[in-house]
RNA sequence: GGAGAGGUGCCGGAGUCCGGUCGAACGGGCCUCCCUGCUAAGGAGGUGUGGGUUCGCCCACCGUGGGUUCGAAUCCCACCCUCUCCGCCA
């Protein structure tokens, strides 16, 4: 949620911002407009109170008195008083509401430095990591569906029949593989990053605290009966862990770590890129996310994406980091880098880990504050994130890259303390 | 799920029966200053959050939301949560 001080004194700044998105700026004067409204009423709404206030203990002065018929008199005077308060009131809810639901629609700013572009087209690749179109041999180039049938360790046909299409379910050393992953990923940030392990069901205001809500209630799974969700990455529930605390600017910046189910209805995207394990509704992820101050941020922000890099390249898989423009960071992000995997046997670049700086946009929703060591008052901190390991994607391009000329998959070295003693993985 | 008890500031805890100057006694903690070779003890003052502001102040918040009333932490209703016991269960 932007700050509606920031869209009050500097309108045409925030315009700016949501243009470069390349999102309507209608908003922003209506937001205004309710906003000098809203202020006004509850002014004269405070007066009245005030008003009401004063003359009520006059009231009870006089019941002591004994001056029953004065008071009975300003009673009278106080109860239109309250009529007119009650007026006010329910204007002011109703002028509230409408600025709240408007507000938390409006997405983030992005950063100054975030590259100019209106689509994924404009993204800027950083870096390209550990990539020769030409390394690869035939044996390589075998999509990972078909592999993962062939050894036995993937079964999406059985998991499609209990669960419905892009379910997916890995058995033998695939579920391993997968297991082992998630571990990986939690042992490597366990020096500096909490480990968690929250709720995967969580409230709405929860899932409002990120930006999944309002605006993306279709892409989440929804529990109504217990007016319940499920959350499409830990990003959520690690948001919401210090809501509504007052943090110690000396605690900053405060580092977690997640394992948690992953779901996302994926609406609108079937037949899109929903081969094998490309694109699912349930995953398993590691996450990493800090609470920083805004002087913190920017170096968070390249902590979280070496640490999320540095797998990817040791486990020896090809990546390119991308520094996604301002037309296709996410609705709460104001600079976000992603990492792209080469999978060579679907030969697509996927998406493992989105890095983003948030700014204070989640933390104001999650209302994420810190005293500040020297002076007084309260700040909103800065929450920052990215997944340290997505596993479908990163199970595939595994699967795909070490597949050896025999068929067998080799376990790249990284991952040999977790699966067992096993070397590879071979054909039953 | 059932029964009982309870939800007040950083913490403990009073106020709720009998509504009024209560954003809140008292104690502890914390901060500043004084005293003091140092420390301890002692003394004085300060110490919630958010919003508005003509920077004087004003308003809101005593679990949440409604209601009654001139006036609600206090009365009424609904809900949520915590604890204890019972039931159920991994």
């Amino acid at each position: 949620m932007l700050d509606i001080r920031l869209i009050r004194n500097d309108s045409q700044a925030v315009k700016d911002g949501l243009a470069r998105r390349g999102e309507s700026t209608d908003v922003i004067d209506r937001l205004v407009d309710l906003d000098s409204q809203l202020r006004q009423l509850t002014g004269e709404r405070d007066s009245l109170r005030a008003e009401i206030r004063r003359v009520s203990n006059e009231v009870g002065q006089m019941f002591r008195d004994n001056n029953r018929e004065a008071a009975t008199e300003l009673q009278e005077m106080s109860r239109q008083l309250g009529a007119e308060e009650h007026a006010l009131d329910d204007k002011a809810d109703a002028l509230e509401t409408e600025l709240r639901s408007a507000l938390l629609r409006v997405p983030n700013l992005p950063a100054i430095d975030c590259p100019d572009g209106a689509s994924e087209n404009d993204n800027v690749v950083v870096r390209t990591e550990n990539f020769d179109a030409d390394s690869y041999g035939d044996h390589q180039k075998v999509p990972h569906w078909e592999i993962g049938e062939a050894l036995g360790i993937l079964d999406v046909e059985r998991a499609v029949r209990m669960s419905g299409s892009m379910f997916v379910m890995y058995r033998k050393m695939g579920a391993t593989l997968a297991r082992a992953l998630c571990q990986l990923a939690l042992d490597r940030n366990a020096d500096l990053y909490e480990e968690v392990r929250p709720p995967t069901l969580v409230k709405t205001s929860t899932l409002e605290a990120t930006g999944h809500l309002p605006k993306f209630a279709e892409e989440a799974y929804q529990i109504e009966r217990d007016d319940l969700w499920t959350i499409p990455t830990a990003e959520v529930p690690l948001t919401s862990l210090a809501r509504d605390e007052i943090l110690s600017e000396s605690d900053l910046p405060m580092r977690f770590c997640a394992h948690t189910s992953c779901f996302r209805r994926e609406a609108g995207s079937a037949g899109k890129d929903t081969r094998g394990l490309l694109r699912v509704h349930e995953f398993d992820k590691v996450e990493i996310l800090a609470y920083s101050t805004p002087e913190q941020a920017s170096a968070m922000h390249a902590e979280i994406l070496g640490r999320a890099e540095a797998i990817i390249s040791e486990l020896g898989l090809a990546y390119r980091v991308l520094d996604l423009c301002a037309g296709d960071i996410g609705n709460s992000a104001a600079r976000t880098f992603d990492i792209e995997v080469y999978a060579p046997g679907a030969d697509k670049w996927l998406e493992v880990s989105s890095v983003s700086w948030f700014s204070d946009y989640q933390a104001r929703r999650a209302n994420l504050r810190y005293r500040s060591s020297d002076g007084k008052g309260t700040t909103i901190l800065h929450t920052l994130n990215g997944s340290a390991l997505a596993v479908p994607r990163v199970w595939a391009a595994i699967v795909e890259t070490y597949r050896q000329p025999d068929g067998a998959i080799r376990i790249p070295e990284l991952l040999l303390p977790y699966m067992r003693g096993a070397t590879e993985i071979t054909a039953p």
